[in-house]
DNA sequence: ACTGTCGTGGGTAACGTTGCCCAAATGTTT
DNA sequence: AAACATTTGGGCAACGTTACCCACGACAGT
């Protein structure tokens, strides 16, 4: 019977006694700190093995770091996010951090709750994937915690950004099915809720993109907008509304996969068939678009590349944080699969 | 220009001061302790409000709880997960505590230290979902932190159990694809390399119930089984496998959604038309399966009363270190789509 | 009046670690 | 040989909170 033994947990006192050292001088070996011979971090290392010691990472926290980074993402169940973590995760390599997330964002007010906890909690720095609150509120908060946003399109003095180019993204999109042959080619855009960072989103950049795109081939007169949010519902609902319309479009370009999947239920309810009557493009290249059955095509934004360079950014922020801060853009590509063609011959 | 304020936090005495009470007090309102008045606790969070203050996790950690429940997911980019997570924080509802998620765990190795960080941040309590360590080590961890395993079909006295019977889930499956004719048909498991908690791993139950409803059925002689894994590139090798047999199954069942599609992929390579040649089933009913694109009959776990269970016995667990253990066992459910269908007539 | 109980509030010593400063030993320059 | 710099190690006081214990007054039952 596993009685509940009191278990007393290794401390860096015990360390210090094993190995016959002061407590400071383990504290240095810990943190590689100046002043240690490599005889005594011998000595120590071989303390902390025998006795299995572990740092508290609450005790570091009240005086110096936890060695913690925080991710927050907006949604768990958006297979983008993953790939992000995995960059990050990856660029951390065998350094002394560990990531933990942080879900359940929805909304300003939840994303701040989160915030704050990450805050409370003594992490060492944060990444902050495409929050939602207003342009200051993030200031604020980098003010206390070194930060890195990413996919907003901000420029701030002291929190760095890591973002793909939007607009590009969405003009790939575009000419691609121009050069298919389409002129009819409608949109499916996220609609923000807060005004105060419209312009910041990069949902809302996708939908300027798309008509910047759209107007560069002289088509004004066919851009259309179906204003909802980037979730199956939301593809599904806007890509009705869009076979609505008077003149069908010929193909629809969903701001992200997640909604192009609900596009495809729509157009298929509809008993159309895709590409033949109408072309879908998504954009993320999320695993969903990558499988046989679907074979969505859309745009890949590198989301490894973006956790990498974030995570790499947040620590060179960790080790001076009054460096000057940094942007960083990386250039989405086209994934071509078998959603889109060229549109019915008239 | 943001000048990098000092920014001293507001701390357990600034409140104290505030309200002209001592830090005791304070600390007292803010658990929820025995001895304060009404008269007190509205003073003291009337000062709380006023000075915006935030106790610190790392403080509190060193000596008592902080407040943070820590989750393990063997892997994020598994669309079953997230469901099993918004229970855990709907089941938290407005209580003080903070789910935060600790991913990358591929193998025993990664996922030992994994727990371990998430006990140096003394976490008030963990949820592990499908660990893969052996038992023995299992017991040890629930020793040091209060614990709840997902998945895992073992039983002990120190920690919580909250699983789904996959026995009776494999089984839904056999029983439909009997029922609809079905004779030849084949599975594709996950093989767990580690050999000490074989019996106990969800993946290895499935197959059992396979073999069993197979048997219920008379159909011994049929039992065919591809050792993958639960991923895309496991059902397509899988399915493959399979399809160069002598004699072709009429039916795949995949362990996970995830295979399923690779088990999809592999069919339409071959040719083979579904449901028309070959039937094809998953489990999970993740949000995959209920595309119509891909429209996979599956079992659905019921991921949400999954997580809901373990997080409630979690603080059950956390008030109570010595109440006796409990086994949640959830029953799975069938959804019948349209990747499941008679068998082709011979 | 004397004891015991209850409700209320505070004083104090940890918890485990690191930042700051100082001391001794050693090396290097004048 | 003296003065100075560098390396190596340690002492000590925080950091912000809670667990434990004690004091005080009010009130009830002998």
């Amino acid at each position: 019977m596993a009685r509940p033994t009191p278990q007393r947990r290794v401390t860096i006192i015990d360390v210090a006694r094993h190995a016959e050292v002061s407590t400071t001088a383990v504290s240095k070996v810990l943190r590689n700190a100046y002043g240690t011979s490599p005889a005594m971090r011998e000595k120590v290392h071989r303390a902390i093995a025998d006795l299995g010691y572990r740092p508290s990472a609450a005790a570091r926290g009240l005086r110096g770091q936890t060695y913690t980074l925080g991710v927050m993402v907006p949604d768990i169940a958006n297979p983008f996010f993953p790939e992000i973590l995995n960059g990050v995760t990856a660029s951390l390599g065998n350094t002394d951090y560990q990531v933990l997330l942080a879900p359940g964002c929805a909304g300003e007010h939840a994303e701040a709750r989160t915030i704050e906890s990450m805050i409370d909690r003594s992490m060492d720095g944060i990444i902050l994937i495409a929050p939602v609150s207003p342009r200051a509120h993030l200031e604020h908060i980098a003010g206390i915690i070194p930060t890195v946003i990413v996919g907003r399109h901000a420029r701030s003095t002291i929190f760095d950004t890591v973002a793909d180019d939007d607009i590009a993204g969405a003009a790939l999109v575009v000419d691609h099915l121009v050069g298919l042959g389409h002129r009819r080619i409608a949109h499916i855009e996220h609609l923000e809720t807060e005004p105060s960072c419209i312009e910041e989103m990069p949902n809302m950049i996708r939908a300027e993109g798309y008509r910047l795109a759209m107007r560069g081939h002289g088509l004004d007169a066919e851009i259309d907008i179906a204003s909802k949010t980037y979730t199956r519902e939301g593809g599904y609902t806007g890509a009705r509304e869009l076979l609505n319309r008077k003149r069908l479009p010929t193909a629809i370009f969903a701001g992200a996969d997640i909604a192009a999947m609900g596009v495809l239920d729509a157009v298929a309810e509809a008993g159309l068939s895709v590409p033949g009557d109408i072309s879908v493009a998504g954009y993320d290249n999320t695993t969903f678009a990558a499988f046989s059955q679907v074979s969505l095509t859309s745009v890949d934004q590198a989301g490894w590349q973006i956790g990498a360079d974030a995570a790499r950014l947040l620590l060179e922020r960790i080790a001076d944080r009054t460096r000057r801060s940094a942007q960083v853009k990386l250039s989405p590509t086209l994934v071509v699969r078998n959603t889109t063609a060229p549109p019915p011959a008239r």
